[in-house]
DNA sequence: AAGATATATGAATACATATTCATATGTTCA
DNA sequence: TGAACATATGAATATGTATTCATATATCTT
């Protein structure tokens, strides 16, 4: 069994203990492919300044086009992303379509990131 | 001034009111794209793994090679991207590199992340 | 119904990036 | 010094994805 180890990282185990004691406390591998993507869907400045935007306001597509300075069509497919995410949700109004946030945890990551990367 | 605005993003604006004040209440563009780049490294599924891994125990290349069943060289080019980010740290003991995490943030940003992903 | 407008979307392009492979570096031990 | 081993790294490949462009859909107005 060690052999098949080898196979997969190329080296041997140094501490055996640890790397099972560590593997007993590791989130579902589903749990962390989720939570990669919706990081993933953080990982993006038009996406980031989309839902700071919305942390202020609801606002319709073409408010955050112009206020992000992207066009409307980069807008909504980013939208669609972050719709799929269920990280903004929307209402429509005549032909006008009003997005606004759906978590509340959002806020809070950010939050959390803006300290990592202003200390 | 509005046919400018209407280059870049396609549409009329709906709401003036509501873009400028929001735009006020814009973090900076910079920081912007720093939080960007953070949720970027979170990203990742090989990084989120070697990330949780090090929340249990310090532990060197080969240990996390071996529990999260990826090539050494993998690992290695990912915690150069996570060294960089300021998110892991390192010593070295003779030729093994023990890593360890380097924030406070990290473990309350994924918790955030984990309420929304299992809601 | 026809034109105007707000939004959505498919396809193409351009760009970023994760992994692999081969190899380099640095350290220990005999 | 030389062999063995842990880690790092450059280059290549493969894959993912953000934006653009053209166009579709839906709604309002006249």
């Amino acid at each position: 069994m060690l052999e098949e180890k080898r196979d997969s990282c190329e080296c041997n185990v140094i501490h055996e203990d640890i790397v099972s004691k560590v593997k007993k406390n590791m989130p579902k591998e589903e749990h962390l492919y989720d939570l990669a993507e919706l990081f993933k869907v953080f990982g993006d400045t038009t996406r980031i300044k989309i839902l700071y935007a919305l942390f202020a306001s609801e606002m319709c597509v073409c408010d955050i086009a112009t206020l992000i300075n992207m066009t409307q069509s980069a807008v909504s497919h980013q939208l669609r992303v972050l719709k799929q995410a269920r990280l903004v949700k929307y209402r429509k109004e005549g032909k006008v379509v009003y997005y606004s946030l759906d978590d509340d945890h959002i806020k809070q990551i950010f939050d959390q990131g803006y300290m990592h990367i202003t200390e």
